[in-house]
DNA sequence: CGCGACGTTGATTTGCCTCAACGATTGTGG
DNA sequence: CCACAATCGTTGAGGCAAATCAACGTCGCG
């Protein structure tokens, strides 16, 4: 039977040694929520408070400009989080949405839990403060993509980045995430599955 | 007689009160630096471990692609901070340049200095943070805009909500932040100027 | 003073969007 | 359980925004 929080101690074992008492003192801050597909777990200017971890399944962030379009910044699979640091501490609203775009399964910890954590457990904070310095790493980067590589060059680079969300999500949502029309995705997708 | 100090001050009273001894205090935690045009403050691969206030001048952020190609990130103007937590707490490298655009004078505090100014200063942890948010927030945005909106748009959006750094830095920069060739932006500019 | 960096303007090319039409798949209600 | 609608991906035609290539004037700096 799967168990989402097997899978929160694999990922802290790959990351740094745990004990069996840790890990029941992690296992005690998380609470299992189960997400149906298109269901929300954050809206626009809701304060979210909560430290977020993917067990299964996969999410998306997106934004809707002023024109009313979504743009897919970011999309969450196994093992992936997502907190708003500033909502958790601040209270400050969320300029985002994210929903569940399947069946996912989740475990979610409040301020407070997270704060036992980081307190509690050596390692953790070291590795979520890594984990958020690549994160805004990669939004420079994606930065300079969207400014100056072809639509073909940023597919490309996600397919060897993420080729495994590639797989699961549908076809227009990955043109959204690449900012290009899903007709000039699919025609890039049949002239490399073409030559060779 | 131009005081660095002093953008330091104003900058902090318009946040938080401060009283003549805090000020004391945040001033000793910080050293002036007078930069020439064109001097780098960072380099790629470089561990970055200070905070810096802009008091006078302009910097700029910037990567190098794996194309050779440079693509601004940011400009820094009065009032500015850049800090690069990661690299201040764990050593991690910078993975951007930043020089002066003009000559400048900056601010800089180490990290203990920081955490002086963190925990003695009430209102400052505060400023910080949101700072911080509003940096990420931004670069949000900013995706979404590199992603859909038209060379046009990102041009006006940026003149809207930077007026003051369009006067000063080159147009081949501002065009290099915006993604376009420097032949667009100044036709853009040119359209503009005629109609109105 | 002379060279190089910068901005402008024109001509041409092109990558990608839009619009449109069409199968395939999904799922929903009768 | 089937029928119909909606959603999704594919393909084609046409148009446009912006890149590229090229030439030229100006300014500032060494």
């Amino acid at each position: 039977m799967f168990d989402p929080f097997n899978t929160l101690r694999t990922y802290f074992e790959n990351r740094f040694p745990l004990t069996p008492e840790q890990f029941e003192y992690i296992r005690a801050q998380y609470i299992h929520k189960k997400l149906k597909r298109g269901e929300f777990v954050i809206r626009e200017g809701e304060v979210f408070k909560y430290g977020l971890f993917v067990a299964k399944g996969c999410l998306r962030r997106y934004i809707i400009d002023a024109k009313g379009k979504e743009h897919i910044l970011q999309f969450l699979a196994e093992t992936w989080w997502i907190s708003d640091i500033q909502g958790m501490l601040h209270g400050i609203p969320s300029s985002y949405f994210v929903d569940a775009l399947e069946d996912s399964d989740v475990l979610i910890t409040d301020q407070q839990g997270n704060q036992n954590v980081i307190e509690n457990i050596p390692g953790f904070a070291d590795a979520f403060i890594k984990g958020v310095q690549k994160h805004h790493q990669s939004k420079d980067n994606r930065i300079a993509a969207a400014l100056s590589a072809t639509a073909e060059e940023r597919y490309d680079e996600f397919m060897e980045k993420y080729p495994s969300i590639a797989q699961r999500v549908p076809q227009h949502m990955l043109a959204s995430y690449l900012g290009i029309s899903p007709e000039t995705l699919s025609r890039i997708r049949k002239r490399q599955s073409r030559r060779k």
